[in-house]
DNA sequence: TTATTTATACCGTCCAGCCGGTATGTAGCG
DNA sequence: CGCTACATACCGGCTGGACGGTATAAATAA
């Protein structure tokens, strides 16, 4: 059951990619919580690239599930990627877990440039079915910066946000519309 | 001169960090392009994490002192360190170089806590003299969750954003007052 | 003044451990 | 018999950093 083994290795290799860090995935590291040897990983994965690349792109699929996923379930057409992405991004409740996955993956990206365009290639994949990212509206645009944004902070702590805020936050993203007639104004 | 020593060591990390990425900056990497030996390297950083707390306090000084020198030239003082923060993010011209110093030092925070903890520190320290900040402003908020969210898609090229998108989001995000407004509207 | 100690700044080598990867098997299966 | 799916042993390079020096200059003591 060769697919089985590829699987268990990657889904042991996030676990270590969630505990350890990026720098603590090692092969030995995979191989040491795996019920087989390191001869079999290097059998399904010839080098480390090849597995970082595997585990980018599982991160990438379970992503773009959860955006299909609150995707079909919306019943309005027009936004609903965005929307999706919205709140795949910042209403998903955000356990240690996740926020070590997300640095880790975040890490990953920023040092392996082959890997951020792999990421990208997801974002882009998960992007579909929208009129709206198909015209490359403003205003979609904007509420995906803001959500990265504070999908940033909450990996790195970095502004004390309160529920409310939050709340706040979420709740103007969701209306997703706003902006552009700001600007307008503005203007 | 043990002061010019320290700094040529800094900079020449930084240098090193710009070109090879973060785990391109060994010490041997920042001794081969300097003009004394491991020893002297040794002596003025303890160890690695010494020196990567360094680098990362020296990027913080610049970044500050990019940060203080736009807020001092702001003439209105109501929102002015969000104001310079701003534009220190997504103003100005991104060289390649920038974007490498900022995917490394990205990853180096996304990999270390501690480093995380302390570049927060600094984030802190820039966030000073401003009522809006200190009261906890929504809007301000946003426009640094949007603007950093923006920094990110920069660094990874995540979307691809147009000059004139770019240039809406900037006037947009100097704007900056009126996103409370418009939660109130859509509530 | 001079001798002695102490601290600073720096040199250059060597090592031990880790880590990715190779090389060489072998057991089962069609 | 050859292919897939593994196992086991081993290697060599890199890296952090320990270590044992040296040169200089300031502090201290005689």
């Amino acid at each position: 059951m060769p697919e089985a083994t590829r699987t268990e290795i990657l889904d042991t290799a996030i676990e270590v990619l969630a505990e350890k860090g990026p720098l603590g995935l090692t092969l030995d590291a995979v191989v040491e919580r795996v019920s087989f040897s390191k001869g079999a990983l290097l059998h399904h994965f010839p080098n480390k690239t090849a597995l970082l690349e595997g585990v980018i792109d599982s991160l990438g699929e379970s992503f773009m599930a959860q955006i299909e996923a609150y995707t079909v379930q919306d019943p309005q057409a027009y936004g609903r990627s965005a929307r999706a992405y919205l709140r795949t991004v910042i209403d998903e409740p955000v356990t240690q877990r996740d926020v070590s996955i997300g640095r880790a993956a975040l890490a990953a990206c920023a040092i392996d440039p082959a890997l951020a365009q792999r990421w990208k290639a997801w974002m882009k994949k998960a992007r579909y079915d929208d009129p709206r990212d198909a015209a490359g509206a403003d205003d979609a645009l904007m509420m995906r910066l803001l959500a990265d944004g504070l999908w940033m902070s909450d990996l790195f702590g970095t502004y004390e946000i309160s529920p409310e805020q939050r709340r706040a936050l979420a709740s103007l993203l969701m209306a997703g519309t706003a902006l552009p007639e700001l600007m307008e104004q503005k203007a």
